[in-house]
DNA sequence: CCATTATGTAAAGTTTACTTTCCATGATTC
DNA sequence: GAATCATGGAAAGTAAACTTTACATAATGG
C-alpha cells in the first residue's frame, strides 16, 4: 500500500510531530507510515482521512496482494 | 467501529466460510468482525470493500473515540 | 561554529489482528 | 433422534501496529 501522507502533510505546512499530536499517535508512527515501514490500523486511517477531509481511498492506495 | 458485514454477506447469500475463503482469512476472522470482537486491518478492509463493490466508509462506520 | 529543529531509523516492549484448534448450540434433514 | 451444517466463541500462539527511548544527520539561525 502506498499513501500520500507526506505530500498532504507538507501541503498543510505542518510537522510530523504536529500531525502525530492531532492523531494521538507518536511521531515515529507518522514517520513510519510516510516511509512505508508499515500500514496504519483502520482507526488511524479513518482519523487521518477525517483530518485531511478526504476518503481513506484518496489517501491510501491499495495495491493487489500488497503486504 | 460498527460494520455492515453480516447484512452485506447475507444479501449475497453466502456463508461466513465462503466470504473468508474469498478474503483469504479464516472463518473465525469473519465471525469476529461481524460480531465486533475486533476491527479489520486496513488491507482486509480494502479487500472487503472491493469484494462488495463499495467504499470502506460505506461498510465500516467510524465513530469518534471508538476502540 | 554551535545550538536548535525536523526527520530517519533501530531496539525492545505492549497491544491488537489474525490463525489454528476445539467445543457448544440451534436448525435442518434423513 | 442421529448426522450434518452454519454459526458463536474461547484459548493459545504468531504477526503486525504502535509506544518509548535513543541516537544519528542534514538544515537553519544566531
Amino acid at each position: 500500500m502506498k499513501n500520500r501522507l507526506e505530500e498532504l502533510r507538507k501541503a498543510r505546512g505542518i510537522k510530523q510531530e504536529e500531525l502525530a499530536d492531532a492523531m494521538e499517535v507518536s511521531r515515529q508512527t507518522i514517520g513510519s507510515l510516510e516511509n512505508g515501514r508499515y500500514n496504519p490500523s483502520i482507526l488511524l486511517a479513518f482519523k487521518l482521512a477525517k483530518y485531511f477531509g478526504m476518503s481513506i481511498e484518496d489517501i491510501f492506495i491499495y495495491e493487489e496482494d500488497s503486504e
